[in-house]
DNA sequence: CGTATTATTGACCACTTTCAAAGTGAGTGG
DNA sequence: CCACTCACTTTGAAAGTGGTCAATAATACG
């Protein structure tokens, strides 16, 4: 890795897959989000492009330089890494302690919150969202397997809380219902 | 929280609780870790300590104050976060993808990688450690429940691999065959 | 010692996985 | 335009891993 990289437009996923084949995605990477380690020249984990991706670029050398002359910039990545943090610490209670529903309902109302960050033309709205991944990949986001994932989805669709439309859409049927599956603080923030 | 800190000496660890009682551990505190958000006044996690701990503590908008005029800070700063952004992101494929065995096969190598840091009279070599957690802790840390931990253990001990001394002792009798255990990449670093 | 706490073990159960088959849908070429 | 194909998804049945509940054992502490 030579260069550093901010994204632009595009979703991508970073992952991590051990030698027989498990894949766990790490996280998802959206237009703001930063590519790359400022003082390391190696990649620890996979990025891959999951829409069609527009980078915006640096040279390492020169970006790690930038970093050490413009104090500005490092408490701004600073600013960035910590939210980072805390959003992947929330994903270790997901995968460590959240029942298959829960992880699903959660990925569902994940992806509404950020719908505009996924989808240019989806038209996502407040009840209906444009998945970004496909069932495997979700499955990976999530620890579960596709067969998992695609029954929990029945299951929530069963129970009238969404509505599947095609592969990638789906209706949110009853917000407050599926808040309450998540497995988190009911409590609003 | 109006101060942060640096812990100077003993253990603590970060964690999160759901309203009906499920806690997943997000990390060990050690050492030179960090506790505290600077540009943050309410703490998102729980911090509690593990054994006797010593603080080195700043008021909050005075360190903020240093962030700004003391560059070399931030990109230190920068940097500590980014390592632990690593380590909780291996973190999440071990929640996600490991079996209980490769769970527990890994904290044991965890624990002796770091054992100068967890104990001061433990005595630790490269074959004897000194669990600082409890089996419950354990579980949470490993998201699994105190029962399977503890078989797992047993299991390891049935195939020759430790011996568990006491509560807190265990010796590693096969180190190559427990690096095989963990489910992570063969090849040494 | 006796007591309380923590750890281990056992039996059973449930959730998720695995393996397998059928269904759906989008794109291609006749 | 319609079958055909391929990839993805859904569904079913069986198995397995880890969880739950309960009892026993070990350890620490007064």
């Amino acid at each position: 890795m030579s260069f550093v990289a901010s994204i632009v437009t595009g979703v991508a996923k970073l992952e991590k897959m051990s030698e027989d084949g498990r894949t766990q995605t790490l996280g998802l990477m959206l237009p703001s989000d930063f590519i790359g380690r400022p003082g390391r020249d190696f990649a620890v984990y996979d990025v891959t492009a999951v829409s069609d991706i527009t980078l915006c670029c640096f040279a390492r050398s020169q970006f790690e330089t930038m970093l050490e002359t413009t104090p500005h910039i490092a408490t701004r990545m600073l600013s960035m890494a910590l939210d980072e943090l805390d959003a992947v610490r929330d994903w270790l209670f997901l995968l460590g302690r959240k029942t298959a529903r829960e992880k699903v309902a959660t990925f569902l109302l994940l992806v509404q919150r950020r719908s505009e960050a996924f989808d240019a033309e989806g038209k996502p709205t407040l009840d209906h969202i444009t998945l970004p991944l496909a069932r495997s990949e979700i499955a990976d986001y999530l620890g579960l397997t596709i067969e998992t994932v695609s029954r929990q989805m029945s299951a929530l669709k069963a129970d009238g809380l969404i509505e599947v439309v095609g592969k990638r859409g789906v209706n949110l049927l009853n917000l407050p219902q599926l808040r309450a599956e998540t497995g988190d603080t009911h409590r609003q923030l």
